[in-house]
DNA sequence: GTTGACTCTAACCATACGTCATAGATTACG
DNA sequence: CGTAATCTATGACGTATGGTTAGAGTCAAC
């Protein structure tokens, strides 16, 4: 039980913040000492990481707290929805940059800018409609099955975990033992078929594509890197590599 | 004289936003009827124009005024600092979007993101103490010299313009007649040596480095491509191949 | 018992307007 | 000229996310 400035420092919000979020009834801690003091348990934690996650990904406490109070919630759906939002964002934000650019040469330059070609690269109009159109869409999905995706780990006891975990190991270590001989030895390819039944038994169905995409992850994001390589340097290429022979005599 | 709705839809904005800049002193209509309409001037217009204009690039209204409202300011200096925090906005934006995928992936892999890298990416603090240094530092440079740059051709007259655009008219003109003969042709060159010094005559110090970006800029820019290709199809084209020989034979 | 660190609630402040509500002014039309 | 429709004005409340006092109670240490 941690009280308000533990998990403020420990998390790095605002007092006030934690204060806020409990009036607004996005995080109320677990219970009060008779004084009145907040007590937050871990559980409260967690749910104070998933809320900084969609802040992070500038949703709003509105919706964050409608995302995390509906169970039947679609994670998936949204965060691709939300992803266009982010790009349109970052397509607005490089027209910013490029019209500073084209300002800064214009004075530069003594170009004389009509108002008019100023604003050329702009319209906000279009760009909040279709912000609009995408959160009424992401609302309306809100009705959806949540835990179709998550919900299958969700219950998942320690126990589970420690099971997964180990048979994770397993594979992992098989595949780093099998390094040396290259990616097409015919044991690394069962290992890494292994690992595809593992990750569709436990968490996801995990199709060819998916895989592929999965591998590619695995060197191209440094967090996937970093914790695979955790068993063995180079074990994340190694994966990468196999993955794609695998793949590729799989896809038809 | 234009009353609110009016103005309200040449420049797309509510009236209710010209409510606000009146009360809050940042867009003040030229005068009033009796009975009390707000009637504003073609000058107003050209203000809002500006309003709007850093508006889009995300400077808040308190600070729109202060960058209106001094006339010593510089804008150049302003609005390359704040073109360091709209890259940093997109940086992160970038890190976001990197973020989803991530977490999309994770889902559809069935990957166990641990919270702690869930995070990994994002440093919100460090981005916003940037930011607010950039704000201060833009702040400070607020007293400084504005008209360094423009109010040379602030002062300029009707007759001023009037006669800077003939010249110009007839530099284009003569590039224009000398395409045929390509970028080395040395009636070009000489058109375009004249065009650097109508640059610096009119507008600004046009150094080597200025010309040759402004060169490039004609056509990476479609907004200057448009513009120069008025003239002749083509010759925004022709007159950076031509600045490039001509900054080439003048660097050093 | 006193001090210092921590906690609580309440309340005002800031952004950039949207959204009424109420009332006066102007314009169009018959 | 009378009336309706349209436009305008001011005023005030609401929104979102907390920051920032302010006054007062609580807790642990010395």
């Amino acid at each position: 039980m941690y009280k308000v400035k533990e998990v403020s420092t420990m998390v790095g919000v605002s007092v006030r913040t934690l204060h806020h979020y409990d009036r607004i009834g996005l995080l109320e801690p677990e219970t009060t000492t008779p004084a009145g003091y907040r007590l937050y348990t871990d559980h409260n934690l967690e749910r104070l990481q998933q809320i900084l996650f969609f802040k992070e990904m500038d949703f709003s406490l509105q919706e964050i707290k409608e995302i995390l109070d509906q169970p039947d919630f679609d994670r998936k759906k949204t965060l691709q929805t939300h992803k266009e939002v982010l790009v349109k964002k970052k397509k607005r934000i490089e027209k910013m940059i490029k019209t500073v650019d084209y300002t800064l040469v214009s004075i530069e330059g003594g170009i004389k800018m009509e108002n008019k070609e100023m604003f050329n690269g702009f319209d906000m109009k279009e760009i909040e409609k279709h912000q609009q159109k995408y959160a009424e869409e992401a609302k309306q999905k809100f009705g959806e099955a949540y835990n179709k995706t998550v919900e299958k780990t969700k219950n998942y006891t320690e126990e589970d975990w420690k099971n997964i975990t180990e048979e994770a190991n397993g594979i992992y270590a098989k595949l780093a033992s099998r390094m040396e001989f290259g990616a097409e030895d015919e044991q690394a390819q069962e290992a890494i078929h292994e690992w595809r039944q593992h990750i569709t038994k436990y968490f996801y169905e995990c199709t060819i594509d998916t895989f592929k995409g999965l591998g590619e992850m695995y060197v191209a994001d440094e967090r996937f890197t970093k914790n695979i390589d955790k068993h063995k340097k180079g074990l994340a290429q190694f994966m990468k590599d196999t993955m794609y022979i695998y793949c590729d005599s799989h896809s038809k």
